[in-house]
DNA sequence: CCAGTCATGACACGTCATGTCATGACTATG
DNA sequence: CATAGTCATGACATGACGTGTCATGACTGG
């Protein structure tokens, strides 16, 4: 792995959080995260596609995770008891491993940027096309997989707002869970 | 308006799908677009903010037209009631003014490149956005708000998907009629 | 006929992103 | 030790994107 001083990855996500954060994103160049992570232009590229990825590293392995908890849960399960009882648990750990403020950091740094609004939002997109094959994957109809897929997603995207709004306090499950009987309430017939 | 040759906006916008279904998007320069349209670079990004809007040129004016909407929509109507009777054949009327070939073509150049799918991502965001707002300036609650315009964007989404699939058999309306029907039924409680 | 407006042309420039080759720290093998 | 191989990084060149600025010239109104 590192040879030269390691981790130069994680120092430019550092660098270029701080800055977006600072300056924001568009006034913030290439040469000036690597700068202070102490490399180059060219290695800032060989590590990230573009200048946004940077904030976006690892989660191109979401998708997988996704598609392995699927393939994993009881077959008996309908997909939105798939949604309550397997995803919302797991999708709590992913956000363990960085803090709350960190967390709170990011997504400062990406609701000011149209352009990293932009990625966030491919990244639930990703999201989507992986629960939606896994849903199909276990018999589920097109549309149905589809929409089951859609709406798991919003729903964990919407929580998660929430969920960060008020600086993690009901925790994401019971967020999510909240969330997932708000959408059973409006889509009821009598709503 | 038009000086010169008028219509140089229609004219980039034709060259550029033209050579993005013919190229690639990526592999097509401004330039390129320019010369076949018989304009110059700068007059490019004079009309367009970068090289994708080119092809969502008037779908800023999607959000406002769904705020009066909203706003002229009786006021007994809850928020998926809205959906129903208030946009629906509303979106339909949206999808008259090019033809269905138009629609094809574009799809299939938005649908090859990564960048240009975020774009139509950021759309529908908007849209969501402005069904939010809608919906909260009509009483409705925070949460409900955000998690029906969401629905109603994602049926919306995925009726047009389905719509343009079937080459526009069903037409519009009746296709997001069905759609919404699906999302009803998957979040009933014994699905 | 003259002044003002405005879309376009022409030119310069900075940033993003990539291809290519060189360098030098580490590893493996004998 | 020594030598060959690898691999992350440095250094350099290049092309496309996107913007600022000024000039031009067709149209418009008085």
């Amino acid at each position: 792995m590192g040879r030269w001083q390691p981790g130069a990855r994680e120092r430019l996500e550092r660098a270029a959080l701080d800055l977006f954060l600072d300056q924001g994103f568009t006034e913030t160049t290439v040469p000036q995260i690597t700068a202070r992570a102490g490399l180059t232009t060219r290695t800032f590229f060989r590590h990230f596609a573009d200048k946004r990825e940077v904030l976006f590293a690892g989660e191109h392995l979401v998708p997988e995770q996704v598609a392995r908890l699927l393939a994993e849960a009881p077959p008996s399960l309908g997909p939105m008891d798939l949604i309550t009882e397997g995803l919302a648990p797991a999708a709590a750990e992913v956000f363990q491993g960085r803090g709350l403020d960190h967390l709170l950091r990011r997504r400062a740094a990406i609701d000011a940027e149209p352009a990293l609004r932009e990625r966030e939002l491919r990244k639930y997109s990703l999201m989507s096309e992986a629960l939606e094959k896994g849903f199909r994957d276990r018999g589920v109809d097109d549309l149905t997989a589809r929409l089951a897929a859609e709406i798991a997603v919003t729903a964990f995207r919407v929580a998660v707002t929430r969920w960060l709004d008020r600086n993690g306090d009901p925790d994401l499950p019971t967020t999510i869970g909240q969330t997932l009987a708000a959408v059973r309430h409006l889509t009821s017939p009598q709503a």
